[in-house]
DNA sequence: TGCAACTATCGAAGCGTTTCGATTGCGTTT
DNA sequence: AAACGCAATCGAAACGCTTCGATAGTTGCA
């Protein structure tokens, strides 16, 4: 294995100049950083990570914590971990990934041992236990999702409340006074995750504003209790012409197939908002209308300000992402009558 | 942060000492010891990850090259993730996650930095870019599945074409003559993973073997699709008495949910095995019988695998997992007329 | 009593970088 | 022609650990 000495040699310079030529830290003449590539391209030479991280200030690698429990919807959190990832390659940053069951003291290992250079937290619950290990550590972090208490910490998250308000209003603009929204599973709003009931806060507290009448359920993933759901809504809402889906892919499913087997069209007995999914939403028959949770926003951000970070304190924050809409001719105007 | 140097003055020993001690490569007496612990415990000394990887000769961080691409099931390649992830903390290491974009560019940096001690490879195509690159490397490796050419490679994974055949032959023993089994779509074999093929030429094997009558279908994710498999299976195979489910959940719990539409029983008019799933199958609708793709087993002995190839070489091998079957009521011998 | 064989400990030499002063050689300015 | 400034390069000191080869101090045995 290659090392600065062998590049140094063949390209006749000391060690330094290797290293600030390949750094860019100083100027170097034109010929000697060709002669420099070239020695490095000959000997196929990578600067040696552990060297790197011992001599230099940092370590070129966040720790992603994201643990992973029975209420996980498995095809969002890996969306996140990737975006992760490939946020962090963009900047030259490799991810080293921490699991549940080390939470706690694997944060405390790698930024003590100085592993990483800072930590991105997934999957945040409104009371998470990393956040008073965090706190302590003063390594640079970011969370992706905002704990109950914030205070000192820095958070990227899209603006749930805001995506709930937005559904209302489209909704509402289009003369709708009785909405519905079918959130995740009861377990998911008691783990104390912290998006789901920021969601339906918002969505109640927009709809409130608005004088809209509105009814909520919790489905489970399998097919009778969305059934059981919808029924559910129905009667707690006799006048429901509008729906807002703020669940897993399987559960939107479920619920667009209960509809057509009730012979309710969408949008013309009821218009259908798909509002924080991270999985496409074109493949539904019809196409709904879509306020996406796009991982790669967020992600990409939480990675900047870590990066931020890392060069030095900033102020603490919360930024939250506002939400988009996409139309796809899912909402129309409530029919006069049903 | 507390260097080897600060436990060494607190302790009153050198800091070879104190490197002995924490490290049990030389023998140090018991009272020395407890000094060091105390002044270890005192001072929340952890050793630097860079200087170890600097001075030793291993990271103890593995590489997880775990592409991700639009036909991965992602429960089961997160279930995957994580297995590798905890087995690799139960014997110290860490992991780096590599993603699709970064699949043989992010092996050769991360080998060459001398960053990892070694790579995990999950989600192993019959032709993986993958393979080459790691030969050339010679950074000890392991495959979680088996590529067409493993010439030299070590490799872990079950042995689907063993659960094929057990499958069979517990329909068989049963008295089925004639077996259906639902795969997995047509682009995961196109994608060229390597297990579907195996586990699907396994069934073919074994059933012509005893002489069974077989049909295959792979529907997509969507619920019409898979409604039209099950009727091509009995297009094809108008004697079927048992299916053979090789396929994501949503779609064996699709395939359930038509069966019970049609009323045909499970398993009296309909023998029903769920072959190399790794999600739980227990809450299926009567529970089915399975031959479970455990993601722990042969995460663990690719870990383990890995270690002793860090520790020196080990010969070349494709270590194939045997299945298990779990009885759950979901297979009885074949209606007399139907 | 002397010497071999341990045991417990120490000192120092790396490991491969980064980075902080030098130092050298030129073209400019006065 | 002396003095200066700047660009390009070098040498050496860290960084914090592991490990090899000494060196005392003890014990056991002849």
């Amino acid at each position: 294995m290659a090392s600065i000495h062998d590049v140094a040699r063949v390209a006749g310079v000391s060690i330094s100049t290797v290293s600030y030529a390949l750094s860019g830290k100083r100027s170097i003449a034109e010929s000697t950083r060709l002669r420099i590539n070239n020695a490095v391209e000959q000997l196929g030479y990578r600067p040696n990570a552990g060297a790197r991280m011992l001599a230099g200030t940092r370590t070129n690698i966040f720790a992603l914590t994201a643990p992973f429990h029975a209420e996980t919807y498995a095809p969002a959190h890996m969306a996140f971990v990737l975006a992760v990832a490939q946020a962090s390659r963009a900047h030259d940053y490799d991810v080293l990934l921490l699991t549940q069951d080390e939470a706690t003291s694997g944060l405390r290992r790698v930024a003590s041992s100085r592993l990483v250079d800072g930590i991105i937290v997934l999957d945040v619950a409104a009371d998470d236990d990393r956040v008073g290990v965090i706190r302590k550590l003063g390594t640079p972090a970011v969370f992706i999702g905002v704990p109950r208490d914030a205070e000192g910490l820095v958070c990227v998250d899209l603006d749930f409340e805001a995506a709930a308000a937005l559904a209302i209003s489209r909704l509402a603009d289009a003369g709708h006074r009785a909405i519905g929204l079918i959130g995740h599973s009861p377990g998911v709003y008691a783990r104390g995750s912290n998006f789901p009931p920021r969601f339906r806060d918002g969505f109640f507290r927009a709809a409130a504003a608005r004088g809209i009448g509105t009814a909520f359920a919790m489905p489970e993933r399998d097919g009778s209790s969305v059934r059981a759901a919808v029924d559910e809504l129905y009667r707690a809402l006799p006048g429901m012409t509008a729906l807002v889906l703020h669940c897993e892919e399987a559960v939107q499913a479920a619920v667009m197939d209960i509809l057509r087997e009730r012979g309710l069209r969408v949008p013309e007995d009821l218009s259908v908002i798909s509002a924080c999914a991270s999985f496409e939403t074109d493949h539904f028959e019809p196409a709904l209308d879509t306020i996406p949770l796009v991982a790669a926003d967020s992600c990409t951000r939480a990675v900047e300000l870590a990066i931020e970070q890392v060069a030095g304190p900033i102020a603490p924050r919360v930024e939250l992402v506002p939400p988009r809409y996409l139309e796809r001719g899912s909402i129309a105007p409530p029919a006069p009558l049903r």
